[in-house]
DNA sequence: GCGAAGAAGTTGTCAATGCCAACATCCGAC
DNA sequence: GTCGGATGTTGGCATTGACAACTTCTTCGC
């Protein structure tokens, strides 16, 4: 057993999006993850100051991967901004469904709480999408896109709601119908 | 001082809901909550069987109130059905906003897990009234309702996103544009 | 009145946790 | 090589949730 890890702080955050996915973010703990991992209970404190770093960190994980995907779809959806936009939405709304766990920790309270600016760096991508698409219809029409994005995506990623819709499989169809304007 | 407390469930509760007002359900612990009302530590055991028991009476609360307004608000809008579930929907969104730790904690991850049934009760509500009202005209009527309205009270509700998108005082304008179909 | 039963509160204890400090080991730069 | 920083370990402390045993008060039947 050698002495050092050497790749613990990434294991550690695999480990930690395991349970979180699991036994959700409150059951997520420094010295469980350590003993996981074989290592000591002080070790985890090496790559992170405390549990809400790390909290931050894989939040910061899932808000690149929510980054990645809505940027591969805006690409992939062609030069309309309209057209770009709506496919951000639907693009988000599937990484809330994907990948449940990475979704639940970047919008938990905990985690929003310490690190705010998050979902800033989400809305930064809309905002750009919306300025340069639809001349302003309403006052509050960035606003509202942004509502409709968050609760499709909260609505869609739990699956207590989506027993109690009826849309147990969630579809392309499912997804604009959420969005639609 | 008297030994019998007297009335420590309600002191309880009503400690409690203003912890979570500044420091989110996280920072609540029976321990200071038995502190700040000056009894022993194992007082609060014998009116909540533990720490999630109180978190799911704050909801009960919560999901009381917000039951209250939309009943209030389905009765001042009269019989069309569709003015009710309009209204229902607003009272929702208010709810949110004025009352943001008892909402917070209503939607809280550690509490949704708890009790998933403090969410259908509000839910029953709203499938009634759109039982009710109008003929569905696509197959996710109903999903895409909720999605509105969840959406509008998550952003209403948070002063994160209303900074970030300039909406700092909610009127009435706002919660329309935010339901509007 | 009174005595028992139970509700409400107290005290003590235990394991788990987060965090901190002191120490040990390993690796790479010079 | 050796020295310093990065990585890990150990020990310790305070807080917390949960539990058990005990005390005090209230209530209710008689």
């Amino acid at each position: 057993m050698p002495y050092h890890h050497g790749n613990l702080r990434a294991e550690l955050l695999a480990r930690a999006a395991q349970v979180v996915a699991d036994q959700g973010v409150e059951g997520l703990s420094l010295r469980s993850l350590a003993r996981d991992l074989g290592v000591s209970h002080g070790a985890p404190a090496k790559h992170f100051r405390d549990r809400a770093d790390l909290l931050a960190a894989l939040a910061a994980e899932g808000v690149a991967v929510a980054e990645q995907r809505m940027a591969a779809a805006a690409v992939e959806a062609g030069s309309d901004p309209q057209a770009r936009l709506a496919a951000m939405g639907r693009a988000y709304v599937r990484f809330a469904v994907d990948e449940p766990s990475l979704y639940g920790t970047v919008n938990h309270p905990e985690v929003c709480r310490v690190t705010p600016e998050s979902v800033t760096r989400l809305l930064a991508g809309w905002i750009d999408a919306i300025g340069g698409s639809a001349p302003s219809e309403g006052r509050y029409e960035t606003a509202t896109f942004v509502a409709r994005m968050v609760g499709a995506a909260e609505v869609a990623a739990d699956p207590g709601w989506r027993e109690l819709l009826g849309i147990e499989d969630v579809t392309d169809e499912l997804i604009d119908a959420l969005l639609a304007a």
